[in-house]
RNA sequence: GGGCGAAUAGCUCAGUGGUAGAGCGCCUCGCUUACACCGAGGAUGUCGCAGGUUCGAGCCCUGCUUCGCCCA
């Protein structure tokens, strides 16, 4: 073994050993419980980052975790075509290149569509499989597969005959650029600084005018009305008469509404039900008509006002000023900073815009989605966003399914000429009802989503009666991240009650957001993005990983560290030299791989060995409730402190003494107490386990097929725990005097003498005795009885009831008084302040134990200060 | 405007009622035959502010400040 863990070396084979063992392959036949997960498809709109690399970690570590406790477990992978972003992104390359999707034609297009499909799959896949994660690859899935499609129109089909899809003219939210509409959870509001224009709007029978703030005067062709609010004094008289739109000279009504907000602007806002969604949802209410002056393009549509005609809206808006200006009708205009929605693909304003669509009624799957959660049959990690998806279903419009692009599953759905709608599965020649043969299909395709909804369901195998769908459905876990609970966690809810007849999944994990170093989001059009691969290259899959999963379920947001990484590295390290040193101690077989020995057997007889099997069964159990918790920091950081701060530092050098000596204890402890820790580790460090375990005779092939660690009761011994304890503390504090006194051990050279004054059994006996004088490389120079005088010219140490003189081989050192007098007024401030709390209601009213504890502490506190005062001769 | 989250060591973060922890960084030492991707020791905190509950608050309650996210 190399003295140093190399993990380009050894990862590509272990990723071999795991593929050719098929390990995430999943048996719908086998008698074991399921553990299931879909992997939530990463749209292919180029490579993954760390958000996925994160995720994809979190959830391979729950897969080989509940595989290490005998599930069958099945995840099923898989990509999410994401027809808006790449239709954006295949018709930029297009632009680039001079032409168009119009100029080359649907077949090129869809060309151009699958080459990109195909590079990419490939680099996200690879990146996964880099990161070492059990995917049941063959059950791999696509959203646009054969199959897929299928279980799409099924689903559109029903809810079709069902009534729960309808098409409509409606407001949308339409992106000028991606000439589509978009739905409202595609919508990001960016704060703007833009003018607000204040019109005046004069009455048609004369008297007077009012005044209007506008931020849109280019819309005021497509006025209908002035909405105030009711009951309003300022505006009591000006409802139910007519005001005269400053720019075309229409009348217009004045109405009242409770949707106008009193304080924006002067109160009165122009209805504009074509181009503003409150302004829709007022129209309606009122009877209104709609008009538009806006055309799909972004730019204007109004032949009778020439100046305003075919400009693009920004350029229109700054012309209707002047337009109103000229008509004596502007006012005045100030700055206002407001929220504007923006296409959260494109960047572009959305331009609401009234267009016929395709809608799903969502009243009647949202109600189910919501009792589900209601009644405990999923629950969210962290539970707040249990709260947040409740109150989004809460408030849920009619979902906007129609995208006007050329990417995607069609709408299966024809006309015939008679005017019959039908939708249907297999693309039929003639129509169901009629007949007729003339049928025309419609043009818009689906909202990706809405195949995404499907998801959990539609890779098991549904519609069909399948095993997998038996056996595998509901999942376990979904983890995702925050910003899609909507958009996809609670539509998968709706779809799956509603057609797989139960919940999509138990468990809902919402995981960190990774940010950049100063806080920002990660972003790729801002170029700041890192790659998970070269994460792997400089550190190490292990210690990727390892740092994802211990930050994978903490706050909202982590600020990515990459020294957090580095650490992780050097765990790895640690690990394989550990492994390294008991390969050197411990016999080998005849295939050069570290003989089996049985496990220890409870109770050990050496104190170490009691004591570290002690606190292995404290770590099993920590690590298996978190593990099953979803707590993964807690697992990561409780593995980490066993591995190093107990095993490596400690017990590796109580027992190098044994080792050495072939102890059979010593040698079967340490075995057993570190294959634990790597089987253990092995569900976020796979890479590296398996690379110190494989030296070991009679381990499975990967830890992955081993069994998970299991508490024994007689594992547990609370008194080698507690005089383990003390002896450590001993060995501190003997260390740390040594340094304060400035003295220095140096190999060979003379070693410091030690005395006992006072101490409990622990330390007075074997073995604490002989592990303190190792440990802190000391001899004792009585027969340890411990008679309470105190040696003249000694440093003093007090742990504890312990006491102890030392002397250091050079006399000349000395105690250093200002580290003690420092070390004094620490003391003696905490004596002080135990003595207040003793002499408080605290002794009276707080619980006797706790009492108990705060006395032996005071007393511990007055040897140490008493021990100082008279080292410092006061 | 409403909701949620965060504020703890120089930095990045753990810590859900009983003398504050980790990793990194910093200072002193040590190449002691597992590991210098190491080991030993050390310094560093009015736990954002102000009240309250409690014998006792980083932790629970109220208000405030700053930052972030979501929604309107």
């Amino acid at each position: 073994m190399d003295s140093q863990y190399d993990p380009a070396a050894v990862e590509p084979q272990w990723l071999a050993v795991w593929a050719g063992l098929q390990l995430g392959h999943a048996d719908a036949g086998s008698d074991r419980p399921a553990f299931s997960m879909a992997l939530p498809p990463p749209n292919i709109t180029g490579a993954l980052h760390l958000g996925h690399a994160l995720n994809g970690t979190l959830q391979d570590t729950l897969a080989r975790f509940h595989r290490m406790r005998g599930a069958e477990v099945c995840w099923v992978p898989g990509t999410d075509h994401a027809a808006i972003a790449t239709n954006a992104i295949i018709e930029r390359q297009l632009a680039q290149e001079g032409t168009s999707k119009e100029a080359i034609g649907r077949e090129a297009f869809d060309a151009r569509v699958a080459r990109w499909y195909a590079e990419y799959q490939g680099v996200i896949f690879d990146q996964l499989r880099r990161l070492g994660v059990t995917c049941d690859w063959p059950r791999e899935r696509f959203t646009l597969d054969e199959a897929y499609v299928r279980v799409i129109r099924r689903v559109f089909r029903d809810l079709f005959d069902q009534g729960l899809i309808y098409r409509g003219p409606r407001i949308v939210n339409w992106c000028p650029v991606c000439h589509s509409a978009i739905s409202d959870e595609e919508v990001e509001y960016r704060e703007r600084e833009d003018a607000f224009y204040y019109v005046r709007y004069r009455f048609a029978d004369g008297g007077g005018s009012l005044e209007v703030a506008t931020a849109r005067p280019e819309t005021i062709p497509a006025d209908v009305a002035v909405g105030v609010p009711p009951d309003d004094p300022r505006f009591r008289d000006a409802v139910g008469r007519q005001v005269i739109e400053p720019l075309t000279g229409r009348v217009i009504p004045v109405i009242a509404d409770p949707l106008v907000d009193p304080a924006v602007g002067t109160g009165a806002l122009k209805i504009t039900p074509g181009h503003a969604t409150d302004d829709y949802t007022i129209g309606a209410r009122h009877g209104l008509p709609v008009l538009t002056v806006v055309a799909l393009d972004g730019t204007m549509a109004t032949p009778d006002l020439p100046r305003l005609h075919g400009l693009a809206v920004p350029a229109a808006r700054a012309v209707a000023a002047t337009l109103l200006q000229e008509a004596g009708a502007l006012v005045r205009t100030e700055p206002v900073v407001h929220q504007v929605s923006h296409c959260d693909r494109s960047g572009t304003v959305i331009e609401p815009l009234v267009t016929p669509q395709w809608w799903v009624r969502t009243a009647e799957l949202a109600a189910p989605a919501a009792a589900a959660v209601r009644r405990g049959a999923i629950t969210f990690h962290p539970s707040r966003y249990g709260d947040e998806y409740l109150g989004w279903l809460d408030q849920l419009q009619d979902w906007c399914i129609s995208r006007q692009i050329w990417l995607g599953h069609r709408i299966p759905v024809s006309t015939c000429a008679n005017q019959h709608v039908f939708a249907w599965i297999e693309e039929p020649s003639r129509c169901p009802s009629c007949g007729s043969s003339e049928l025309t299909s419609d043009p818009d395709v689906l909202d990706t989503w809405f195949s995404s909804a499907l998801w959990p369901f539609a890779i098991l195998g549904w519609p069909e009666d399948a095993a997998d769908l038996r056996r595998f459905y509901p999942t376990d876990v979904v983890s995702t991240a925050r910003e899609i609970l909507r958009l996809w966690v609670a539509r998968m809810v709706m779809m799956g009650l509603r057609f797989a007849g139960d919940v999509p999944f138990r468990a809902v994990l919402v995981h960190t957001t990774v940010l950049r170093p100063d806080g920002q989001r990660m972003s790729k059009s801002r170029g700041v993005v890192v790659d998970p691969l070269q994460m792997i290259d400089r550190y190490g899959a292990d210690a990727t990983r390892a740092w994802a999963a211990s930050i994978a379920m903490s706050g909202q947001d982590s600020r990515f560290d990459e020294r957090r990484i580095e650490a992780f590295r050097r765990f790895a390290n640690k690990l394989w030299n550990m492994t390294r040193l008991l390969a050197t101690r411990l016999p080998h077989d005849d295939g050069g791989r570290i003989a089996e020995l049985p496990a220890p057997t409870p109770p050990a007889q050496e104190l170490a060995d009691r004591w570290i099997l002690d606190r292995l069964a404290a770590t099993v159990d920590t690590v298996t409730a978190a593990l099953l918790a979803f707590d993964l920091t807690l697992a990561v950081d409780t593995l980490y402190d066993f591995a190093w701060h107990q095993l490596a530092d400690w017990y590796w050098e109580l027992i190098k003494g044994r080792l050495a000596a072939g102890d059979p204890a010593a040698l079967a402890t340490a075995r057993h107490a570190l294959l634990s820790t790597l089987t253990m580790l092995h569900p976020v460090m796979p890479f590296v386990t398996d690379a110190c375990a494989s030296r070991f005779a009679g381990v499975p092939e990967t830890l992955d097929l081993a069994p998970w660690p299991v508490v024994d009761a007689t594992m547990r011994d609370e008194a080698a725990r507690e005089t383990m304890a003390h002896c450590l503390e001993v060995t501190r504090a003997v260390r740390g005097t040594e340094r304060e006194a400035g003295w220095r051990h140096r190999a060979g050279g003379p070693r410091p003498r030690l005395r006992l004054v006072a101490g409990p059994a622990a330390i007075r006996e074997a073995p604490g005795r002989q592990y303190v004088a190792e440990m802190a490389g000391v001899e004792w120079v009585d027969r340890a009885t411990g008679d309470g005088a105190h040696p003249e010219g000694a440093l003093r140490i007090v742990v504890g009831h312990t006491e102890l003189a030392l002397w250091l081989p050079d006399a000349e050192r000395g105690p250093d008084p200002v580290a003690l007098g420092r070390e004094l007024t620490r003391v003696a401030t905490y004596v002080a302040d135990l003595e207040a709390k003793l002499a408080s209601p605290f002794a009276a009213r707080a619980p006797a134990d706790v009492v108990d504890r705060t006395r032996t502490k005071l007393d511990e506190a007055r040897r140490r200060a008493r021990a100082l005062r008279e080292m410092l001769g006061e």
